[in-house]
DNA sequence: CGGGTTTGACCCGCGC
DNA sequence: GCGCGGGTCAAACCCG
């Protein structure tokens, strides 16, 4: 009983901090702030996530995984889960972590859509292989012997401590599976648990490639999708969508280098936060420039218009750095 | 015909 | 040990 109450409520990843693995960033809500040392409120909002999207798609280098994040479709908000492969809150102390509560309205009891998902999406990579290695020995070989499946197993779970690097974000969108630059294979859909809308899982389609990612969409906020992008791309972009040629041309170079020196001071870190501290503030504020959406004055579950071109905008890397005063900020003269 | 989607079955981990 | 739920596979199907 209690458990079914507690099942009926959605499970939202931005508000799930009872997982160290997971850095949580967002952007919703009126007050939505991203949490460096300090806290300070985010002077303004992202209530066009489509920047973001180009911005992400901007990136032309490997082993970057925001470049899975860019979007075509038309949304508004956007927020971020960071999933780290080991634990972010070492890099962060501070804890980048938004509670959740204050931009979407969640319970406490969020676990199943990135937590669970973390947990069975750890072994995503070497399982999936494992499992088709043992289904195709199970075929092949007639079951195998069982000497076998143990040392798989334990390999297994000595790899499953290896994550890719994950992470999430919400958008606001009336489109499932947004574009955002590569191209996917779907490979699965599920039904959720206690939710209407099935998870769908995708795959990029890339050889080598083995990025994959989630979507569905929120029980509570139908107009919301939850895409977990895991893995980083090995390829560029490819050059074959609908004219958005990998994104990577919608920005300025200075961006890509931006984003490639972040890369670099990184040290090897690649993940999205650090990337996602050299966001640029264009993006968020670009509704006012076209779509006649109203740009900054609409509420956060407002609806973007924007076309693509509407979205594109010079990054503002000052009022970036106002926005994450914590993180470091690097920038191309 | 090739590539993507659908969908039922299967596997696995986890909690009870 | 068992059941449940998440994730993946793969055959069938669809579509350009």
């Amino acid at each position: 009983m209690s458990e079914d109450q507690r099942d009926l409520y959605y499970h939202d990843p931005f508000n799930d901090d009872q997982r160290n693995s997971e850095t949580l960033f967002s952007f919703f809500g009126p007050d939505s702030t991203i949490r460096g040392d300090s806290s300070p409120p985010i002077p303004q909002r992202f209530h066009d996530y489509m920047g973001l999207t180009h911005f992400f798609n901007g990136s032309t280098h490997y082993n970057t995984p925001p470049t899975t994040f860019g979007y075509s479709s038309s949304s508004s908000q956007l927020g971020f889960v960071l999933q780290h492969d080991q634990n972010p809150m070492t890099d962060h102390p501070g804890n980048l972590v938004a509670g959740g509560t204050e931009t979407i309205p969640v319970t406490p009891n969020s676990s199943s859509v990135l937590s669970s998902s973390t947990e069975a999406a750890d072994d995503e990579h070497e399982l999936s292989q494992g499992k088709k290695d043992n289904q195709l020995k199970g075929v092949s070989e007639d079951g195998g012997d069982s000497t076998t499946k143990k040392v798989n197993k334990q390999k297994k779970k000595e790899e499953k401590k290896q994550r890719e690097p994950r992470f999430a974000f919400m958008t606001k969108s009336d489109i499932d599976h947004l574009e955002d630059g590569y191209r996917w294979r779907k490979y699965g859909q599920k039904a959720v648990k206690n939710s209407p809308y099935p998870r769908s899982y995708y795959r990029c389609t890339t050889q080598k490639c083995t990025v994959k990612k989630r979507v569905e969409r929120s029980y509570q906020d139908p107009s919301t999708v939850i895409t977990t992008y895991e893995g980083q791309h090995n390829h560029h972009l490819p050059a074959t969508l609908r004219g958005n040629v990998g994104g990577g041309m919608l920005y300025p170079p200075s961006m890509m280098a931006a984003q490639g020196a972040m890369m670099a001071g990184a040290g090897g870190s690649s993940f999205p936060h650090e990337f996602l501290a050299q966001m640029p503030h264009g993006f968020y504020n670009s509704g006012g420039g076209g779509g006649g959406s109203g740009g900054g004055t609409g509420s956060i579950y407002q609806q973007s218009t924007l076309t693509p071109f509407q979205q594109l905008q010079i990054p503002d890397y000052g009022l970036l750095q106002d926005m994450v005063p914590s993180m470091t900020f690097k920038q191309e003269p």
